[in-house]
DNA sequence: TTGAAAGCGCTAACAA
DNA sequence: TTGTTAGCGCTTTCAA
């Protein structure tokens, strides 16, 4: 295996001379460049990344923290493609990524100490239900740099990226109005998590726009599995003035949701429209196929990784907060025969 | 941040002596070890991972390899289940995780190269599918310590953990049998992949195990869609003597089966069984939740982990290869009143 | 434009 | 049981 130091010999140059073409310093003559970069070829020589790492004083390395025993976030499908959207943009800037579970002590430290103090990696990529009180503060102790990906329910201003769901929330009822339906219900997760919050916000603010009255009655809260779904929906086909469509936030939820109103007999998309957020891993599979708000969540990883650089390349950067467009995905259940 | 030269210093003792403790060398005495274990705490150290690694010539990391690219297998649920395992024992061994995309190309070499040459990394796990000739040979000629997840499909004999998918075949035909099915019919993706021809083995093994025979026109295959599914059952159900359970090896597929037959205005489970492989995603939102033969993928993970750390300590040991059991998980869709 | 040499923080062979 | 010292392979300052 080369080092630096056969490349010189082979070349008749110095170790600094190497290193600076390997740093594509520009004070190197085009001639001497050449003739090094030929001999680093021959050798198959690649620099040694440990030396590198600390004579540089840097690992090279960024890291994705990940909770893993919690199901909402690390099995979920999203967080794979955000990872892909982040391994991206880490690998093109020559770095590696590494995946770090926050559950994992060592050596009764956590496991943020020791990436941070045993220098192993020069930045923190977080979703935001591990941007803890106790982890925020243990960052920034260190003064070290994080990006958050998902809207942090923080009082700390936070540099984050996510996406829009508030958006999403009122482009749902956009298009449910567009196609007819107007006594518009929404089914969600608690309100208390953040991005449920803000897909019901953005549903308030569609149905303002679109100039129908929001009630209390038609906007049902709590509950992820497909039991809750039908539950949930099913509380609202018992209404008097039961509504005419429902936007659940929850892929799996809106399962319930379909079968409760199949089971009251009635048709979708024709007595009821539905809308789902998160195409994946079931709207498509569900019988008719559910129009979605759909969301680029590889975008969100690659802006996430793109803001963790900068921090990093500029520490006194300002805060910073992104949002990525959601977009509908028309499909069979709210395609209504005007 | 301290260095182990100021630890030394603080503690009057030299830096040999305080690398001793770090790597907790026996010939050290008790009263040394406590003093300098102290004022290792007092000032906050954590050994400089980096020059660690450059010290002892290996990176502490272990590389996840994975294919961004190819849906079927890094945008799978199953796949992070397995990264968690491995993720587990991982950081028990205080090394870290890295995950790289072999797509990756990086200054013009093959990420693979980059990892090996650049020392960054001292093993790589590959799924099998990333197991191939090409790959193979780059690793071996490092003679670098790697380990497959998921039975490979290749002419060397490699290292590899698998779920041992043959038996699942052939549980999931005695649980048929055992709810008083007989004309059992076997859908699956295409057999030239490795784990369908070995669920299609266990198939055949279960049949015969029964008393049953086996009939070409009870086993189809190709397809990957709920579409497919679909079809392929549609054709089964057309035949004179149509199954009453068919075994599908896809979960996606399966609901287009379950369709099919909902469809031809049978029931499930009381005039057709159906069997699943694979739980999650959706075998249980199915309607009738699903039946399937199912796979413990974190262990699957670990195991993986373990055989790569054999093989990093030991380069000179033998090939292993190591199956790990699956199980029936009996719902709905094969409780038959019998 | 290039080279000599010190240093990054740790380990390990050798000596005591 | 502990200390001295020479690296590990790279970067970078300073001098030429």
């Amino acid at each position: 295996m080369a080092s630096i130091k056969d490349v010189a010999i082979a070349a008749g140059v110095s170790t600094s001379t190497v290193s600076r073409i390997i740093n594509e310093n520009p004070a190197i003559s085009a001639e001497t460049r050449e003739k090094v970069l030929k001999v680093m070829k021959d050798l198959d020589y690649v620099p040694n990344s440990m030396a590198r790492a600390l004579s540089n004083q840097r690992a090279f390395t960024v890291t994705l923290a990940i909770n893993a025993e919690d199901v909402k976030s690390f099995n979920n499908p999203f967080f794979y493609e955000v990872m892909h959207g982040i391994e991206k943009v880490v690998y093109q800037k020559d770095l590696c990524l590494i995946i770090a579970n926050m559950q994992t002590v060592i050596k009764k430290e956590s496991i943020l100490t020791w990436l941070i103090n045993g220098k192993r990696t020069q930045g923190i990529i977080l979703p935001s239900s591990l941007a803890t009180e106790k982890n925020i503060k243990e960052l920034n102790k260190h003064h070290f740099p994080f990006v958050v990906f998902g809207e942090p329910d923080s009082p700390d201003p936070l540099n984050w990226v996510d996406v829009n769901n508030r958006q999403g929330g009122q482009q749902a009822v956009d298009h449910l109005v567009k196609q007819g339906y107007r006594r518009i219900a929404f089914i969600s997760g608690s309100r208390k998590e953040l991005f449920n919050k803000n897909r019901f916000l953005g549903y308030r603010d569609g149905l303002e726009r679109n100039g129908l009255t929001f009630r209390e009655d038609f906007a049902a809260e709590g509950g992820n599995t497909k039991a809750d779904g039908l539950a949930m929906m099913g509380t609202l086909l018992s209404l008097d003035d039961r509504p005419d469509a429902v936007i659940c936030t929850d892929s799996i939820m809106s399962l319930g949701v379909l079968k409760a109103i199949q089971k009251a007999g009635l048709s979708v998309p024709h007595d009821i429209g539905i809308v789902s957020f998160d195409n994946y891993p079931v709207a498509d599979l569900a019988d008719p196929p559910l129009t979605t708000v759909d969301v680029d969540v590889y975008e969100l990883g690659v802006q996430t990784a793109n803001m963790l650089f900068k921090l990093i390349d500029n520490p006194l950067s300002r805060q910073q907060q992104t949002l990525i467009a959601t977009e509908i995905q028309a499909k069979e259940s709210t395609m209504r025969a005007k």
